[in-house]
RNA sequence: GCCCCCGUAGCCCAACGGCAGAGGCAGGCGCCUUAAAAGCGCUGGAGUGCGGGUUCGAUUCCCGUCGGGGGCACCA
């Protein structure tokens, strides 16, 4: 290995020439590529030249915001952060290769139940369990190279933090946005906590997945419901940015509806009844109405039935308390429901419709009461059948064919489709639509109906009943009421752990810390309570990203001009699982934060990268099914570098990847082989590449430019293989062609060492140094493309006889339609390939292929 | 039940409607080695799940079907 090493010019981040870390005097003379060596040379090297950081108020770079979805601190990181950050990383340096400056920081989103679950276990501080994991898991992405701005670090359970949680609940509050209300709510008996809506999945609790039962309590919500149809609408400057999975994922939860509240007088009541429905134009159809089991309105009306008839009402609302949530969603069910003996009159008709109570109809959703229209609605339907109610068909609704569907009082199949309206007074003769918008028109005339949007989503509910979160602010006074903390008596800090009983009992732990709980009356003065319950760690973390803007700020949340700056993200990079919570409540509270003026922007996030999950044989990796890797095994048989390229390399980021399937060891003998390629070198710095061999250089040239889109769509794997692709040429060149000392391998080697800079920073690092540069390969900037190299002398022109390859032509790439034309068919293979067919078409795609059409 | 995505070599994956293979893994053959492993070099291998259609031409577009994955699913 001779060549020389000598300043090099790399970009220095500080504007300093300081020669750090001269690579070339320890470094072993021999050619072996030994990653432990390497990563041990340069980690420090990095620390020095912080080539990351954001934060120069005179950085004249354009500024780009990549962000990465902070982890929770449990223990140490795993193969699913390490995939993460690794496809975080790719953009990152990417755009820092590109000249921007690039705010990339991280944090820890530190509360939450794992760190108390630890503690009760282990009788500790959350506090310990959370910052010794917190340093164990900076100290690993240090290690893996990860380029954050190591400035910039937030932890979301430090006061300093969650200060402003609080901060904002009270703008919120102000707003009427945070409010509380008593309520059935989503209680996880295991974690000994009420839920939100969004973490119940498929009536299991997210997290421990117990099944989730109903309870009744008072506890705090975020209107987030007001928002719902800025949350869908805005969704259109999403479209092509974020995956569309996401996009269906949150339409779906969102659910918009539309149709009409209509009012229903009941027997023995003097007020009407409201429900809502999508089909006012089926009203001539119902012939029953329900109300949920669990309302206000059923207990209600079932007081003033008959006796025998509240007992049964009794029993039956007990048994749908004790109704798990799974198995009230299971399709298979009977319908279930009780008479109440009691009447609503169809305002349409004046029919009376006896009223049931069902737990098919939900208290939370409309007026927790509907009319029911067996024959249009299978719900209904399938009631209708158990209790043998009456079936009365309204809307004509005819098949292919145009032959009416049979009656699905026989088929058991409601028809729910487009129609024309018989049976149905004023409608009969008009369509679905039409009717619709008739009935509105007629019942809105004395105010009985009106036009009416609904939404399926539920208002955020916020309270926990645990000890690891942000506290209420709030303080409850005999005399004032709920009384907000003033603003400058933030944060409300959590009180010490010691002492408090936090094993779940079903109120917050919070209650027990005395001292804590009773305080004064921010109002009046006088003997108050706080509040003990802590929010939900979604409100962490749905505007952690604008802390980033400026974490050490003790006077406000955020900012406000560094957001003008740098937001919204222009990149975010995470799980999918995280598809509706944390998405939508931080795309809620960017619009809350836009209309109290804090940001001019209504979307957090610009573009979404969901990457795929790290499995093992085909299912995910846990302890349990024996199938985990350990991530700190893998980079110590494989190195950093190794690991992260396989995280790259191992297909589209948004799959999963079984890592039985991919082969570390076969990434670390590539970047091996990329590595010696530096050694090869034999020309110096600066030698003039224009007279360099030309094939090469146009090899160098055309993978930049190909790499450049890859990366920015995301095409990683591909943009891999095209880079592996130019070492194989360019090992070929120094071997058997140009020969090392040849200038245009000094150039491609370069070009691999900034491309491979994305993926494997320490190995590109080492080949920097080899090549003769200073420290710095990820300041070095990305490879300028010479147009003049893309153009190709000469192209393969394909020509084929009846779509069959019969012959290729070497053309010049401007060859015209004509000519080219003319030369396949002169093409003794064309001819040989036609025999004595005549010539029906040619199709001509000039310069790449001819088809000979025969006759 | 409804909606979306994906089926290319033994495996992971590429291929503006135009030569089915870029890259990797595994396999085979060499080199190195006393030998083996490692390492290095070279290399065979599929007609694109299946059936139709559109087209001069289909892995690519359309319809159907099978298989896999995901989302939604008493929201009136």
């Amino acid at each position: 290995m001779t060549q020389q090493i000598e300043a090099g010019d790399g970009v220095r981040a500080d504007g300093s020439g300081a020669d750090t870390g001269r690579p070339g005097e320890d470094r072993p003379e021999d050619d072996r590529y030994d990653v432990q060596a390497i990563q041990a040379r340069w980690l420090p090297v990095w620390d020095e030249l912080a080539a990351f950081r954001s934060g120069r108020p005179d950085d004249p770079r354009p500024r780009r915001y990549v962000l990465d979805m902070f982890p929770y601190p449990s223990g140490d990181l795993h193969m699913g952060h390490a995939e993460a950050y690794a496809l975080g990383d790719v953009v990152a340096r990417y755009w820092v290769q590109r000249g921007h400056n690039v705010l990339h920081p991280i944090g820890w989103d530190a509360f939450g139940l794992p760190a108390e679950n630890a503690a009760i276990k282990r009788g500790l501080d959350p506090r310990e369990w959370t910052y010794e994991n917190i340093a164990q898991q900076k100290a690993s992405m240090r290690r893996y190279a990860c380029s954050f701005d190591w400035d910039r670090l937030l932890r979301t359970c430090d006061p300093e933090y969650y200060r402003w949680n609080q901060w904002l609940f009270l703008r919120l509050h102000e707003k009427g946005l945070a409010y509380r209300r008593p309520s059935q709510v989503n209680w996880c008996p295991s974690c000994q906590t009420v839920l939100a809506n969004e973490q119940v999945v498929a009536g299991l609790c997210e997290r421990c997945d117990s099944p989730v039962t109903k309870k009744k309590l008072t506890q705090w919500y975020f209107r987030i419901t007001d928002y719902a149809d800025r949350l869908l609408e805005d969704m259109k400057q999403l479209e092509g940015a974020w995956p569309d999975k996401v996009l269906t994922m949150q339409r779906n939860w969102i659910g918009r509806s539309t149709g009409a509240d209509v009012e229903f007088a009941i027997e023995d009541r003097p007020e009407p009844v409201t429900v809502y429905t999508t089909r006012p134009d089926t009203l001539f159809g119902a012939t029953f109405f329900v109300v949920a089991p669990d309302s206000d309105l059923a207990a209600e009306l079932a007081a003033r039935a008959p006796v025998h008839v509240q007992a049964q009402f009794a029993r039956y609302l007990e048994l749908v308390r004790a109704t798990s949530e799974i198995d009230r969603l299971s399709t298979e069910r009977e319908k279930s429901g009780i008479f109440l003996h009691r009447y609503a009159i169809n305002p349409v008709n004046g029919e009376r419709l006896p009223i049931y109570a069902a737990d098919y109809v939900l208290a939370d959703y409309g007026h927790g009461a509907i009319m029911a229209v067996p024959a249009h609605d299978q719900r209904d339907l399938d009631f209708a059948r158990t209790f043998d109610l009456p079936v009365r068909v309204v809307v004509d609704v005819r098949d292919e064919d145009d032959k009416p569907l049979p009656d699905p009082a026989d088929t058991g199949i409601a028809t729910a489709g487009d129609g024309v309206l018989v049976n149905s007074g004023p409608l009969d003769g008009l369509r679905k639509a039409e009717a619709i918008e008739r009935i509105i028109e007629i019942l809105s005339a004395d105010g009985r109906a009106a036009a009416k949007v609904n939404y399926r989503l539920r208002d955020w509910l916020i309270s926990r009943q645990r000890y690891w979160g942000t506290p209420i602010p709030i303080v409850h006074c005999d005399t004032c009421g709920e009384v907000r903390v003033p603003d400058d008596r933030l944060p409300v800090e959590l009180p010490p752990a010691e002492g408090l009983e936090l094993k779940p009992k079903g109120t917050s732990p919070l209650g027990g810390a005395g001292d804590w709980v009773e305080t004064t009356c921010p109002t009046c003065g006088g003997p108050a309570r706080r509040d003990t319950d802590t929010m939900d760690t979604f409100v962490d973390s749905s505007w952690y990203f604008l802390r980033y803007l400026s974490p050490d700020r003790d006077d406000v949340p955020f900012d406000v001009e560094q957001a003008r700056r740098w937001m919204p993200v222009d990149q975010y990079v995470g799980g999918v699982t995280h598809a509706i919570l944390h998405l939508l409540y931080s795309r809620f509270f960017t619009k809350v934060l836009h209309d109290l003026g804090f940001v001019d922007f209504t979307e957090p996030f610009t573009r979404l990268l969901n990457q795929g999950m790290v499995i093992m044989n085909g299912s995910a990796m846990s302890k349990s099914r024996g199938n985990l890797v350990r991530l700190s095994d893998q980079l110590t048989e494989h190195g950093v570098d190794a690991i992260r390229l396989t995280m790259a390399f191992a297909g589209p980021p948004e799959d999963d990847i079984d890592w039985a399937d991919v082969s570390p060891a076969g990434s670390a003998r590539f970047l091996a082989r990329a590595w010696r390629l530096a050694g090869d070198v034999t020309s110096s710095p600066g030698a003039d590449v224009a007279t360099g061999d030309a094939a090469l250089r146009a090899a160098t040239h055309r993978t930049v430019h190909e790499v450049t889109d890859l990366i920015e769509g995301f095409r990683f794997n591909v943009a891999v293989a095209r880079v592996m692709e130019l070492v194989n040429t360019t090992r070929k060149a120094i071997d058997t062609g140009c020969g090392g000392a040849d200038p245009a391998v000094r150039e491609a080697v370069a070009a691999v060492a900034v491309m491979l800079s994305l993926f494997a920073p320490y190995t590109a690092e080492d080949m920097w140094a080899r090549l003769g540069h200073a420290p710095g390969v990820a300041l070095a900037g990305w490879p300028a493309v010479d147009e003049l190299l893309l153009v190709e002398e000469t192209v393969t022109c394909v020509v084929q006889v009846a779509g069959k390859v019969r012959d290729r032509l070497e053309v010049p790439p401007s060859v015209g339609e004509e000519a080219l034309r003319e030369l396949a068919l002169a093409s003794p293979a064309v001819q040989r390939a036609l025999g004595d067919r005549g010539v029906r078409t040619v199709v001509v795609r000039a310069p790449r292929l001819v088809n000979v059409v025969p006759g």
